[in-house]
DNA sequence: ATGATTTAGTTGAAAGTTGAATTACTTACA
DNA sequence: TGTAAGTAATTCAACTTTCAACTAAATCAT
């Protein structure tokens, strides 16, 4: 049994100007916006999910998280934080300690060159931030975004539970 | 001369907590979105990415367009369309036709089983869209989220024009 | 305890993406 | 007209991500 039987039937409510007016925006946007970004963090030779990662781990006590939370939180595979990590450990940035408590598992840990590293490019990338999409925001508009974009990922949590209970994984 | 000279000088305005909470909500939900929106696809053997390069050729007339302008409006590289062409070729959805006013080119042309592939996907993206983002807003809050993104996709593109004239492609 | 299952994390191969180099053709202009 | 510069598209090589398989340790059920 493999994926959801999801085959749509029945005429499809196709999408009115204004709801194709909202997806089209939005998704033009976000392409742009995260291009740009990710150009902006280049100078510093890191991504997006690289410069969340050494945030992350910034951020925890003792600068410090287990592989799976680190995964977990950046919202990327296990698999993938694993590769990434080995290329971060070579920059310098990370190492990888044993955990006593659970001796299948590790502590990803943030070096003091990963610190110096994150320190270097927090401001630019908050810049970034700031320049490509912040700044160019209402307050008001801040708040709707927030708003819309909470209940949106909300929704998705909903449907990921109910979705998720019936496909196995 | 690589890049642009970046690295910023000065205290950084940080984000007040209004901002951050624009921030993170839009890219939590941006990724989970996706996320969510490539797996609904998957169902019909396509990427998001593979869907909009069909889906632009449905639209044109001939159902056809230049590798060039193709790659351009879909948002990708040439280089990716060239490789994404070369597989979608391999299932059937689409084939290569040189161009005869300009010998250099070649046309993207969708074939019948192409249309039918995107005639099947349609209704299920639709309401991919819908499911996971449209349905979850008013309409005022569609109209909001046009206007801010205009805005953002505006600002890019001024930026844009500006970065590039001084950074040479 | 002991075997079965789950969990933490890694690995290797395949697939996808990128950017630079390359090929073939076109255009501009002296 | 000939040649330099520009453009269309592909290819190569390096790198990244995914997927499935795997190891090892922990937990669970009897």
């Amino acid at each position: 049994m493999a994926g959801k039987i999801s085959t749509y039937s029945g005429e499809p409510k196709w999408l009115n100007p204004r709801e194709m007016a909202a997806w089209r925006s939005y998704i033009v946007a976000s392409r742009r916006l995260l291009e740009a970004m990710e150009l902006d963090l280049e100078n510093h030779d890191l991504s997006m999910a690289d410069y969340e990662v050494l945030a992350l781990l910034s951020d925890a006590p003792g600068r410090r998280l287990r592989m799976s939370e680190l995964a977990e939180i950046a919202m990327i595979s296990k698999s993938r934080l694993s590769h990434r990590m080995k290329v971060m450990e070579a920059a310098g940035w990370v190492r990888r300690e044993e955990c006593a408590e659970d001796k299948r598992g590790y502590f990803a840990v943030m070096t003091d060159k990963g610190w110096k590293a994150i320190v270097k490019a927090a401001p630019d990338h908050v810049n970034s931030v700031r320049n490509r999409l912040v700044d160019h925001l209402t307050s008001k508009d801040q708040e709707d975004l927030s708003k819309i974009f909470n209940r949106v990922t909300e929704k998705l949590r909903d449907q990921f539970i109910k979705e998720g209970a019936s496909i196995k994984k």
